[in-house]
DNA sequence: GAAGCGTGGAG
DNA sequence: TCTCCAAGCTT
C-alpha cells in the first residue's frame, strides 16, 4: 500500500473527526481509562445505541474503578441484564480482580498489561490505548476492516487487514483518527449503505471494487431448543434459580425447570405463556407455566435460588425473553 | 481455526 | 417476516 493513501487517510480521517465526529456519546464525555474500558466491553459485538442506556446506568452504579473493585460478579451481571453475550460481564468482574491483585487497583497503562486482562484481545487493547492514553496502537473492529477494504479496494484477510491498520495509524492524533474511523465506518460507510458524498476519503477511495453486499457461502440452521419453565410468584415475589450450565446465560436467573413439583398442592392460580427467541447458535421455544401459590414449601434443589420482589427485578441477571415474560405478567397482576 | 456466545435494529 | 450483522474474545 502507498504511504501517500496511508497518510492521505489518517489526515482525512483526523480533520473530519474533529468536525464531524460523534463526541457527545457518553464516553467520549469527561473521558476515563475505566470508562473507555467498560464502554469498549460493552460495544464489542454490538451497537452503539443498544449501548448507551446500559452504560449510563453502569456508570452511574459504578462511577469509577474503585467503585467497581468492590463488586460481586452478580452485580455486574445484573447491569448486563438485556446486553447479552454474558461472559462480557464476568470478564470485568475478573479483570477487576485482576487490577486488584496485580496492579494495585490501578487499570495498567502499559499495552501488555492491559492485554494481560480477560476480556481484552488485541482490538479493545488497542482501543483503550489510543483513546484513553493516546498511544498508537491498532484497532480492528468490524468498522475499521469495512472501511479500509473498502478504501484500498481488496477483500484482504484478517492479517492483512492488521498490517494495514497497523500502517494507516498515525502516530499523532492517534485519539481522533481511531474514533473517527469508526464513526466514519458507522455513519458513513455502513454494511447496506455507502453515503459517499459525505466521506471524507472520496476523493482517493476504491471502494467501487467492493461489492456492497458479500456473497453468503451457505446459511447455518440453528438447532432448536425446548425449555419448559415454571415462573412461581408468592406474594408479589419471583421465584428464580441460578443456571450453572455452559451452553447459554451461565450465571443468569431463570424459572425452575424441575425443582418445584411439590408445589404442585399450593396452585392458586395458573395459565402458560409460549415464547421463541433466538441466540446466536440456538433457537428456544420456551414454555413458561406461571403459576401463583399460596404456600410456601422447601424447595429440593442444589442449584442456588431466591424470592426476588418485584421491585427487586432489576437487580437480577435475567435473560431479556424471561424479563418480558416477568414485566408483562406484572402489568397483568398490578 | 472454527465454533460458541445474546440481543435488537435495519433493510 | 426474514436475514444480516454489530466498537470481538475465548477455547
Amino acid at each position: 500500500m502507498s504511504k501517500n493513501k496511508n497518510t492521505y487517510l489518517a489526515k482525512q480521517i483526523v480533520a473530519w473527526y474533529q468536525i464531524n465526529g460523534r463526541k457527545d456519546l457518553p464516553w467520549r464525555k469527561n473521558i476515563s481509562v475505566y470508562k473507555v474500558w467498560i464502554s469498549e466491553i460493552m460495544l464489542q459485538q454490538t451497537q452503539v445505541a443498544t449501548v448507551i442506556p446500559y452504560f449510563k446506568r453502569f456508570i452511574k452504579e459504578y462511577p469509577s474503578l474503585r467503585s467497581l473493585i468492590k463488586a460481586s460478579e452478580d452485580d455486574i451481571l445484573a447491569l448486563w441484564s438485556g446486553l447479552g453475550f454474558y461472559r462480557r460481564a464476568k470478564n470485568i468482574f475478573l479483570a477487576k480482580e485482576k487490577i486488584k491483585q496485580d496492579f494495585k487497583g490501578r487499570f495498567p497503562k502499559n499495552f501488555d498489561d492491559i492485554l494481560s486482562l480477560p476480556g481484552i484481545g488485541q482490538s479493545t487493547a488497542g482501543a483503550i490505548s489510543s483513546i484513553a492514553l493516546n498511544n498508537p496502537h491498532p484497532i480492528l473492529d468490524a468498522n475499521v476492516k469495512r472501511v479500509l477494504k473498502r478504501f484500498y479496494g481488496k477483500d484482504f484477510n484478517e492479517k492483512e487487514l492488521w498490517d494495514l491498520s497497523k500502517m494507516a495509524t498515525p502516530q499523532k492524533n492517534v485519539f481522533e483518527y481511531t474514533q473517527g474511523i469508526m464513526d466514519i465506518g458507522a455513519i458513513i460507510c455502513t454494511s447496506k449503505k455507502k453515503d459517499c458524498d459525505l466521506c471524507p476519503l472520496k476523493s482517493n477511495c476504491s471502494s467501487k471494487n467492493i461489492p456492497l453486499a458479500k456473497k453468503i457461502a451457505y446459511k447455518k440452521i440453528n438447532p432448536t431448543h425446548h425449555l419448559t419453565y415454571k415462573l412461581l410468584i408468592y406474594k408479589k415475589k419471583y421465584l428464580l434459580f441460578k443456571k450453572t450450565d455452559k451452553t447459554f446465560w451461565d450465571g443468569l436467573w431463570v424459572p425452575a425447570e424441575g425443582q418445584v413439583k411439590n408445589y404442585i398442592k399450593n396452585i392458586k392460580t395458573q395459565h402458560s405463556t409460549k415464547v421463541t427467541h433466538k441466540l446466536s447458535h440456538l433457537n428456544l421455544k420456551i414454555n413458561i407455566d406461571i403459576i401463583h401459590v399460596n404456600k410456601l414449601e422447601s424447595i429440593r434443589t442444589n442449584s442456588e435460588h431466591k424470592w426476588v420482589a418485584f421491585n427487586e427485578i432489576e437487580k437480577v441477571a435475567i435473560p431479556a425473553p424471561i424479563k418480558k415474560v416477568i414485566n408483562n405478567e406484572q402489568n397483568y397482576s398490578v
